[in-house]
DNA sequence: TCTCCGCTCTGACGCAGGGTCAGAGTCAAG
DNA sequence: CTTGACTCTGACCCTGCGTCAGAGCGGAGA
């Protein structure tokens, strides 16, 4: 039997050889002899043994939990270790996409408000990320409508996300210089349009996400707190409703 | 201005006294004063910054990173950190999302094979959760088809997932210990039927879905190692190819 | 006034999973 | 024999607190 010293044996591996001491330490991986002097060596069935460690390692078990499934080889109890493994790590994936939301939000919020003020990031992070994110926008959308929003939940990169956000708060301030304007003119139709475009964005061309759009920025005034910085003003959506109705396409939320 | 003492303040804020001494300590949070007697005495304003605190820490923010944060009152880096945090933590969310998908398939490869062994068990999480998970299964289908995949995977809930797996377990089982039966018999059409609606779970009914599922089990000795375990025994494959089309019912891969 | 309970302080150790020295010994090639 | 690449052990460091331990305060009841 081949024996490796510690450097070798890591880099086989694909880790260090502090990692190697530590595991020797807590008595996880063993090394299967001792040169005169006091080296380790490793064997193949080492390998094979830290192979093991090192995948129960990465679907996030502890090393102390590694220890004792493997000590008992259990390969019995390894549905079971695996099932609440499993939930675990879905409990964690559930925080960190709320996590995402809430970032993704206060970028577009923040982009479009200058100067950002703590208190409305504080809430409105605070909001998002510790309750439930979409369950107060569900009452706007039938059944079928928020399932067809959340099959096209994954197109939504985070970086897509930020160019829309962005797109949406040049698209305020711009209508917001021209509140003035005639909201039946060749300017406001050009605001129009582009409001059209970032509605179907979210939409999909979904006349179904649309309506829950219109029922939902229609009711913007009882919005949850946190939402409020998302709330367009009522002379915004006044203009922009005018201005599409004049370019004779049907109006979107915002 | 009121002052407010260790664990009023703490209760104020959700967190425990002894994290207001840490943060102290660490110069993220110094009390606004202290008693004669050497009492933290916070106020409102300390209320305020520790709120601003908790969620940079929601987000992910490191002590430190959140102390020089508001050290310079970082309104104006705002926008950047919160990019760089997005980027940081959509990457964790990609290794949770293959890890889970890792652990998805590995129970159910377990759930069929009666005494799991190490050896493929390990390949099997290597190969899923270290690298690209589905582009290798991209090759089978139309871009069309892999979006809507795409866009019915949040259906797939881990529980979901875990019945399925078993159900197939089940029903391969079964299907191995009717191989003597005839293809066209009755028990061979039940057999079928069960087949096929587990296959549309997965299709939803799409039929380009199903076309590509088609050429990917026809294509199964070419997987790559780690998918061998999911690899149906092509006299199973035969079996309910064959009971499939005696049922009058178009073949699903499996 | 004494006592008692509940609060507060500081200091110190522990946790997971190693990283990062320091100081000393070993191995093999030139 | 020297030199450079390894190896060993022991020890402290990191994060973000939890958890004592020992000692001091503050206000209410007896």
């Amino acid at each position: 039997m081949k024996h490796y010293r510690a450097l070798e044996f890591a880099r086989r591996a694909g880790v260090t050889v502090r990692t190697l001491h530590h595991y020797d330490r807590v008595g996880l991986l063993r090394p299967a002899g001792r040169s005169g002097t006091g080296y380790r060596l490793y064997t193949d069935r080492d390998l094979l043994r830290l192979e093991q460690i090192l995948v129960l390692k990465l679907i996030g078990l502890g090393l102390k939990d590694i220890r004792a499934l493997l000590e008992r080889d259990g390969r019995t109890e390894l549905p079971d270790v695996l099932a609440r493994q499993q939930r675990v790590l879905a409990i964690k994936r559930e925080h960190l996409d709320r996590t995402l939301r809430a970032i993704g939000m206060a970028r577009s919020a923040l982009s479009g408000a200058g100067q950002p003020d703590w208190e409305s990031f504080t809430t409105l992070i605070k909001e998002i990320a510790m309750q439930n994110t979409t369950s107060w926008q569900e009452q706007y959308f039938s059944e079928e409508a928020q399932a067809r929003i959340d099959s096209r939940a994954h197109l939504w990169s985070p970086e897509l996300q930020q160019r829309v956000g962005a797109e949406w708060s040049a698209l305020y301030r711009d209508v917001e210089a021209a509140l003035s304007e005639d909201p039946a003119g060749e300017k406001a139709r050009a605001l129009a349009v582009r409001w059209n475009a970032l509605v179907s964005e979210f939409t999909g061309g979904d006349p179904g996400i649309q309506e829950g759009l219109n029922r939902m920025y229609a009711d913007a005034p009882n919005w949850p707190a946190g939402r409020q910085a998302w709330a367009p003003r009522p002379e915004v959506q006044d203009f922009i409703r005018k201005a599409l109705a004049a370019a004779a396409i049907r109006p979107g939320g915002g």
